[in-house]
DNA sequence: TAAAAAAAGTGTAATATTGCATTTTTCATT
DNA sequence: AATGAAAAATGCAATATTACACTTTTTTTA
């Protein structure tokens, strides 16, 4: 019998059977992946489903010029949901920001658990409902701000992705730009007056909010 | 027995069977909107799954300023998808802007047919994945633009969903701002360019490419 | 650990965008 | 058809953002 881990119980196969558990993991490899790693690149075939168990991930659009990043994600997550179900090749890339651990599930199988499990797939369903919801709302918010507003609000979402004041930014000064949307120039000239403000400490990929309330007003109001 | 539509190919019930199909239509109503009628308001209790049977419609997050729309859909979409999966109200509007026929299929109906029908889950899932991406992909695009890429992406973009290089915009100019994420003077100066340069033809809400190239030169380059 | 390369940071001139005041046009209503 | 209200359009000064050229710092690699 396939060794089969603790079930938490707000994990994603808890409507499946054991039976179908255990197909899912024989017919699913755990892959490990150091920060900084590609766990998947835009263009790539998109045959897995993947599901990241332990880690933090970055997800980008990439295109001739530049890689945006839209959404980070923590533990307990499908990555590839979004677009696996219906694209030959994944339409955006997964990079690591922390260790992390991937399960990578054969696709045929998985979708053989939400046609034969109706709870499961109602559940799916669910999930990625939630997940569309939130990335088109933080997207339209973000494009309503100024530069400050923009680098604001992304570091008080930074924040509590990490539920931290203190954590290592998984941009470098360019991606972040991009991810808000104003040029490398404007978003570090944000960050050095956030700095002389003493709102936050910044020193290379490691900010530290000292100001939490500040910057939520300046994420509000730009 | 219930009167069932003549069932269309590309349909979204084609899996279900005909029992499921009837009872399906037995708990949905169906609906008249008239152009600019609201479909969905923001905040509403959303206990119904929203299927857009003909016309087409405009979807828009609101907050207190204004009212952004991020997603113009044509007949054969479901609307409602989106979030009323898990949320209790609808996380977003949708304004007719043609005149419409929408089903209202009870939620809980749905949920049971996704259940039972492994089949319509899958084909669910894969339309879910499919809006999501589209969507993901479009707003980042619009974010790294100027005001007249970002218009004129838009115009293209209408283009293709009216099939015609003449359509009637189912913006304000003040809303298509803040879909662009630009001020409403930007805009309009911009389509006044635009004009003066022969590319389009404005005269209130309706519109006219008249250089779809130039056109699409701009969407890109900015 | 030194050298090279990449990323971060700066000041400023050029450019793009906004906000305001005001006018014109459009549209609905009587 | 006249009237009023809302939307659209305009020009311009104020402001925000970019792009450039350059320096400094950090990271990588030999």
């Amino acid at each position: 019998m396939t060794n089969i881990p603790a079930v938490k119980n707000n994990s994603w196969f808890v409507d499946l059977s054991t039976a179908q558990q255990e197909l899912i993991f024989e017919h699913s490899t755990l892959l490990q992946f150091k920060k900084d790693e590609t766990i998947i690149k835009q263009g790539f075939m998109a045959d897995r489903i993947l599901y990241l168990e332990e880690g933090m991930a970055k997800l980008s659009v990439e295109d001739r010029q530049r890689s945006t990043v839209f959404k980070i994600i923590a533990n307990d997550t499908f990555i590839g949901l979004m677009c696996s179900f219906v694209k030959r090749n994944f339409d955006f890339s997964a990079i690591a920001i922390q260790a992390s651990t991937v399960r990578l599930i054969d696709r045929s199988i998985f979708e053989q658990m939400i046609r034969e499990n109706g709870k499961f797939a109602v559940h799916i369903v669910q999930l990625m409902s939630l997940m569309t919801n939130k990335i088109v709302h933080d997207l339209v918010n973000l494009s309503h701000k100024n530069v400050d507003g923009a680098v604001c609000t992304v570091l008080t979402e930074l924040a509590s992705i990490f539920k931290s004041n203190t954590f290592l930014m998984p941009f470098s000064r360019v991606e972040l730009a991009n991810t808000v949307g104003y040029s490398k120039e404007s978003v570090i000239g944000c960050l050095t007056s956030l700095q002389k403000e003493k709102i936050i400490k910044a020193s290379g990929k490691k900010i530290e909010i000292l100001d939490m309330n500040r910057l939520q007003v300046i994420a509000k109001n730009g």
